[in-house]
DNA sequence: ATCGTCGATCTGACCCAAAA
DNA sequence: TTTTGGGTCAGATCGACGAT
């Protein structure tokens, strides 16, 4: 009897994905209890923390002479799962699922982390997302967490955007984008930033986050005979619609919102299908300002959201984290308005 | 009891090498 | 090349001890 080309192929496909599920369920399992282990070593040593001088020293050695072949036992690992178990009770593993990351993963949670909290949310983005080690460490090293949780966005996703694709739209938004494999030089306009990005159109696929797929630079839009540019065009295939970005030296102005609302409104009409969302446009400035933009975007009818970007980190850290939040300026305005 | 000092230890950042 | 394991070093922190 012959074999169905299709129905092989099918039965192929099904028989793969067993096996790929198998082997991640084989690899969950022993990272699962590596962990367990890790911690519960990690634990005997907290109990015995007081034993201080070369306990770790003495211990590695003694481990690694018992066990010669295996590895991952020197002070320094042990002094990791030390530090795992402090920070994490053991059901806790289960719970938030930390084996799903490996050890190395972790190794670069603990060192670059500053409380539990960020700990389990990169934890849970690199399970998502698949992040590599290396991966990991750049969002670390970006401060990701900072610019996707910590900061308000300026944006009026809500009400303009389906409930669901609001909440990803803000959730997909940083501030401000760091851009620093572009160097900066006196005098570049848009024109050249929007080069060097293009050209290092994986470095900031990366920086814009999951979802983003390149669609042009320059894409031109035909209104009415009349042609206009969006400066450059992503499709988010998370969100399952359209994001024109919007490249701006300067500090953010009414009319640049103006602008991307038309834009928008273009896009929808001409390009946008049935089965996509309304497209989502982001301003990016050199120097926000948040309180301007917060009032532009009020009566603007298409979904915009504003962020700074940065070229490279020009801002030294201390003043990164002193710079005032929307709440701030809008305090000392008040303040301004009641004593004039 | 408190403070300052000094040495020991811990920690984080960075780098390197071997293995995969 | 990427992943994994480990080393080094500077700075932070701890703790003992003596002087006030």
């Amino acid at each position: 009897m012959l074999i169905n080309n299709d129905d092989y192929l099918k039965i192929l496909n099904e028989i793969i994905n067993c096996i790929k599920t198998s082997q991640y369920q084989v690899m969950l399992s022993a990272n699962l209890s590596l962990m367990h282990r890790n911690w519960t070593i990690g634990n005997y040593i907290n109990s015995n923390s007081t034993w201080g001088k070369g306990f770790l020293v003495n211990l590695s050695r003694d481990i690694k002479s018992e066990f010669p072949d295996s590895k991952g036992y020197s002070e320094r690992n042990l002094r990791d799962m030390k530090k795992f178990a402090l920070i994490f009770s053991e059901d806790e593993i289960d719970e938030y699922n930390l084996a799903g990351i490996t050890w190395y993963h972790h190794k670069a949670l603990m060192s670059k982390t500053e409380n539990k909290q960020q700990y389990i949310w990169y934890a849970e983005k690199t399970i998502q997302n698949g992040w590599s080690h290396d991966v990991l460490e750049i969002q670390l090293d970006s401060n990701l967490y900072s610019r996707q949780i910590e900061k308000p966005k300026i944006q009026n996703f809500n009400g303009r955007l389906p409930d669901e694709q609001s909440e990803l739209a803000i959730q997909t938004m940083k501030d401000p984008y760091i851009f620093d494999f572009v160097k900066f030089r006196e005098g570049m306009i848009e024109r050249d930033i929007e080069t060097e990005l293009v050209s290092n159109v994986r470095k900031f696929l990366l920086e814009l986050g999951t979802g983003f797929a390149f669609v042009d630079e320059q894409y031109t839009l035909v209104v009415n005979g009349d042609e206009f540019y969006v400066d450059l065009l992503f499709y988010n295939f998370k969100l399952h619609c359209f994001v024109a970005i919007d490249l701006k030296t300067g500090k953010f102005t009414p009319e640049m919102a103006g602008k991307m609302n038309f834009y928008l409104s273009a896009l929808d009409d001409v390009v946008k299908t049935d089965l996509d969302n309304p497209s989502i446009g982001l301003i990016l400035c050199r120097n926000e300002n948040k309180l301007v933009a917060e009032y532009a975007l009020k009566d603007m009818k298409k979904p915009i959201g504003v962020t700074e970007y940065k070229l490279f980190n020009d801002l030294p850290k201390e003043l990164q984290d002193t710079m005032p939040s929307v709440e701030d300026i809008e305090t000392r305005v008040m303040k301004k308005y009641e004593c004039d």
